[in-house]
DNA sequence: GAAAATAGTTATACTTTTGTAACCATTTTT
DNA sequence: AAAAATGGTTACAAAAGTATAACTATTTTC
């Protein structure tokens, strides 16, 4: 049983490292040429569209990425109105990061824009393949997210 | 029917949309921090890990990349003797790639040391997870090598 | 055999990403 | 109230990725 885990870990490693150029291919390139906004600042804007309210730290935590980073995306996104610096009351040295309807708006065109190469690409698969993808990524997504999130404690103090 | 198709592959586009940062930030740190490798020498040294032997241009469609950049990312395997150039006798033009003994080792190596985190966060998952991971994380690689490698025909001309 | 096409390299300029460090404002600690 | 810690910003340097264009060497095409 504990051997059975192990095969498993390793498998689900050897998939990841498969599947992260893959994914890179599909969309970097699509997100530059079809956005004005750069890979950074369109990472920001998807965390903000699933979480609402971040802090500048919690962002810079999410993505694995310096705080000083974090603002100059930040200010990039606020220069399309996509989204808002708020002033925490309670502590005023927080920064709190809010999307606007305006961002939720754009992140939705943008993610058509982006994902047109693959949607057609999917829409020539046979609807049991189609299906098996939806249900798998969906726990792909689901899996990862749970055990990478864990990390959003992990202070990065530059 | 149609119209099942259509909400599975918006499934698919969503959930492929979350798990790219995911996926970005589980490995990308780990590869610049744990090897002497550029990202994108690594992803170059993965194809040829699994082609064993590509020319530079099928390289260049495989990663979505110019051949201009090829050169200088196969140059840094070169000098760390983990790829080599052969010129084919038929088509002297073309440079064939391929990998050597040592590139797979420390192929493999590499990928111990960038995959070490993640490892230790998948022991913590229980035995069923881990399982509905391993196959869905299988089907999601599968699929996605299968549509999205057709794009390898398409000649990149720069 | 000349012209066109193909495979790859070199060179250059630009954008993005990453990594530091110093710094200010605010809050917490003592 | 002074010292330490926290949350963000600013500034700077280095590494990596991206996009072109010009160029050489071969092969194909006509």
């Amino acid at each position: 049983m504990k051997e059975n885990n192990r095969i498993s870990i390793d498998t689900v490693i050897e998939n990841l490292i498969s599947i992260h150029p893959l994914l890179k291919k599909s969309f970097s390139k699509a997100i530059r040429s079809k956005t004005n906004l750069n890979p950074g600042s369109l990472h920001v804007l998807g965390i903000l569209n699933n979480h609402k309210v971040l802090s500048m730290s919690e962002i810079g935590c999410s993505l694995s990425m310096p705080k000083s980073h974090i603002t100059g995306l930040v200010d990039k996104l606020i220069a399309e109105n996509m989204v808002e610096r708020l002033y925490d009351p309670k502590d005023r040295r927080i920064v709190n990061v809010h999307i606007t309807e305006k961002g939720i708006a754009d992140f939705n065109d943008m993610k058509q824009e982006i994902s047109q190469d693959l949607r057609r690409k999917l829409e020539k698969l046979d609807a049991d393949t189609l299906h098996v993808f939806s249900e798998s990524s969906q726990h792909v997504k689901d899996i990862l997210e749970s055990i990478v999130q864990e990390q959003t404690e992990i202070s990065i103090t530059t």
